[in-house]
DNA sequence: CTTTCAACATACCAAATCGGTATGTTATTA
DNA sequence: TAATAACATACCGATTTGGTATGTTGAAAG
């Protein structure tokens, strides 16, 4: 349902917001969260590509927050990285319209679940899940 | 996130559930919700074997509902066709514990996400979602 | 008692997705 | 100019998804 792909990310996303404010290179990242570096790399990619993350290479280079860790929620992380939250195909922004949505006796039920879904997960901000710095 | 499988089940009962109380032949609801006599056969198996729906053999066979639409959820439903409802794989009904889990950050919010899924996947039933017969 | 109807049971298949790897290029700093 | 580390592509095996094909069993009608 939710891939490795959105739940690295959010896991590198708080990573990122307790390390600190500098760059921090995906060498240690991988290291501390015990992900493939490799595959990390693809992960920051789309967060890089989309504003979540800025990436700075060579040397003291790495990747660090955009914005304050209040400013992200995670469906803004999970959205970006799953592609949609959207439980059915039917729902995805850009989806070719239903014929048959006028009288789809289940769109309710979806729109539904997909409401609840995006309320809880936009309400949910990486300042609420990072360590405090004491 | 949510597949045809659980999509077609959920359309199904409701069809089951508003042509009537006899037994409903397959052929005739494939009809009517346009899809695959043989790909429904298998969804129709699965709702049989977890007795939300009762088959019977030979001419005026067909599949009728064990229980009332008001008894049963639409969590019912999806968790039987999809197996599980839940949306990461460590919170699956008998996944293997993770080690981690105390200290996971991620994890109250996949429990939350949870949480407000089946809290609102449980609550709505099939008399809600059938046609009121006049 | 045999034909017809319709559920039940298996097995197979193509395409897409997922999780991961390999190889190489560009930009930055020491 | 050497080291560092992000960026860019392309590939791969395993699993899941959506669907089809073939055949068997059980119940009712004739």
């Amino acid at each position: 349902m939710i891939s490795t792909r959105g739940r690295y990310a959010l896991r590198v996303m708080i990573d990122i917001a307790e390390t600190g404010g500098g760059f921090i290179p995906l060498d240690s990242i991988a290291e501390r969260q015990n992900i493939s570096k490799k595959y990390l790399e693809r992960i920051l990619t789309v967060l890089t590509r989309g504003n979540l993350l800025e990436g700075m290479r060579g040397k003291g280079g790495g990747y660090r927050l955009t914005r304050e860790p209040k400013d992200y929620s995670v469906g803004d992380i999970l959205r970006l990285t799953e592609g949609s939250l959207s439980p059915v195909a039917c729902l995805k922004e850009g989806a070719k319209p239903c014929s048959l949505r006028s009288e789809c006796k289940t769109l309710p039920v979806w729109q539904g679940l997909y409401d609840v879904m995006t309320t809880y997960l936009d309400g949910v901000t990486l300042k609420e899940l990072i360590k405090e710095k004491l």
